[in-house]
DNA sequence: AGCTTATTTTGGTCTATACCAGTAATCCCA
DNA sequence: TGGGATTACTGGTATAGACCAAAATAAGCT
């Protein structure tokens, strides 16, 4: 009720965020179908939709495919200097963490891994692709790509779960040093299937490239995370 | 021309997209309007819209209020962990930064605050609010909160340089310690308005408590980026 | 009960039109 | 020439309708 209400699709968006706050709506809730929400109000149904774009561009709802509009859940904190992975510690934060292995196959070092792994064209490497989920929600899509000659045999193992403690007990191979970036963008065609989303939803690439005590590349992994699945905390010293 | 470009929208993102890459549109540059991008196909101009936001969300286009839609320039990359402070980093990457003070203000410490500085309520504290552009782009809005009583008389300097700066030089405070939150969000009225962008579009929030060597707060910071302009990057040792 | 097949519902895309509020360009006068 | 008022143009909001593909549900058949 303040003083640009003259937009009808913010009304709306008013309306729906009330009856989240106030508990009508709960988390993993459906919200009733666009068509049922313009009934009282004679309000066009691409009104509907821009409140509920605003709605999810804040995090508070999120869609399924084709299937309807749901109140988010919380996101989950991520701290890139304190890398146990993610099954540990979203189950740390009282949720629960799904892994899927979409392929993992061999592949061989091009002109870029080559400049990342300090490894020869041609070189073997391990090419992992995989889906996590928090609460039966897929909220990001890895790509990770592993040196074969530090850790022979590795595709062959169950992946489904903590990578970097199965790099840790089969091989000895332990991180020393994370280089992470990160940056808005666009979930796109593969991603945007791969975690259900329509093409075009805001996303947060990561890309993170762990080496060993030696300064060897161990891994390197691009992610995609939904833009409202996760919130980054960083504690850091300044030197 | 793969196989999805049934969709019509995306057929029109695709051949903006092309004319930016081929240099035809430069970074800065103004895009024909949304009426002038119809004349050819019998398109209306909804789906241009629809193309425009999915650039958008890319990263690839932005807008100005009623002025047109534009080129976006490339991102500046944002360590968290080196903290030279805005100016001289933006400066570094070959780009032009500039800073605006758009209020400073004495605030008394309420709750939340209290808990952050440790101080009692009601303890004077400096509240400052700046808008920081790169190329005459404004990029980010920050809400500054700094301890009264740590740097007496701070709200009389000239702030539109670095304040790390000043807190080091006029009074001998050093940031020892930094703890940084980010999350994307979107950017709602107060920010929108002052970024000069349409409340909703998606942003990220960064808030930043830094420390000096007695573990003291010095500074409470909260940051609205446009999330097209950054890139973070992070390079930390495991402990 | 379980399974398959229709049917309905849902969001996703698209067209066409209209009016409004800021911006940018133009015009015109001093 | 300079500066202020006017006009044209831009994106922003809104309506109403239509069709499609995927998802969810209901119906029907073992």
């Amino acid at each position: 009720m303040q003083q640009p209400d003259h937009l009808h699709y913010l009304g709306v968006r008013n309306d729906i965020a009330d009856r989240i706050d106030s508990g009508e709506l709960k988390a993993g809730e459906r919200l009733p179908s666009e068509r049922q929400l313009q009934v009282g109000g004679g309000v066009a149904r691409g009104t509907i939709r821009e409140a509920l774009f605003q709605l999810e561009a804040e995090g508070l709802v999120y869609r399924r495919n084709r299937s309807g509009w749901y109140v988010s859940p919380p996101p989950v904190v991520y701290d890139p200097t304190r890398w146990e992975g993610f099954m540990s510690y979203v189950e740390a934060q009282g949720r629960r963490p799904a892994t899927e292995t979409l392929s993992k196959t061999v592949i061989t070092c091009d002109a870029m891994l080559s400049q990342i792994f300090s490894r020869p064209i041609g070189a073997p490497l391990y090419w992992i692709r995989r889906r996590r989920s928090i609460d039966d929600r897929a909220v990001l899509i890895e790509s990770i790509v592993v040196d074969a000659s530090l850790a022979p045999g590795l595709i062959e193992h169950d992946l489904d779960g903590s990578l970097t403690s199965v790099l840790k007990s089969v091989y000895g191979i332990g991180v020393a040093r994370n280089k992470v970036d990160m940056r808005p963008c666009a979930l796109t065609r593969g991603e945007a299937e791969a975690l259900r989303v329509k093409s075009g939803l805001p996303g947060l690439s990561v890309e993170r490239t762990c080496y060993d005590a030696q300064g060897r590349v161990v891994e390197f992994d691009r992610e995609y995370w939904r833009h409202d699945a996760l919130k980054i905390s960083v504690d850091i010293r300044v030197r």
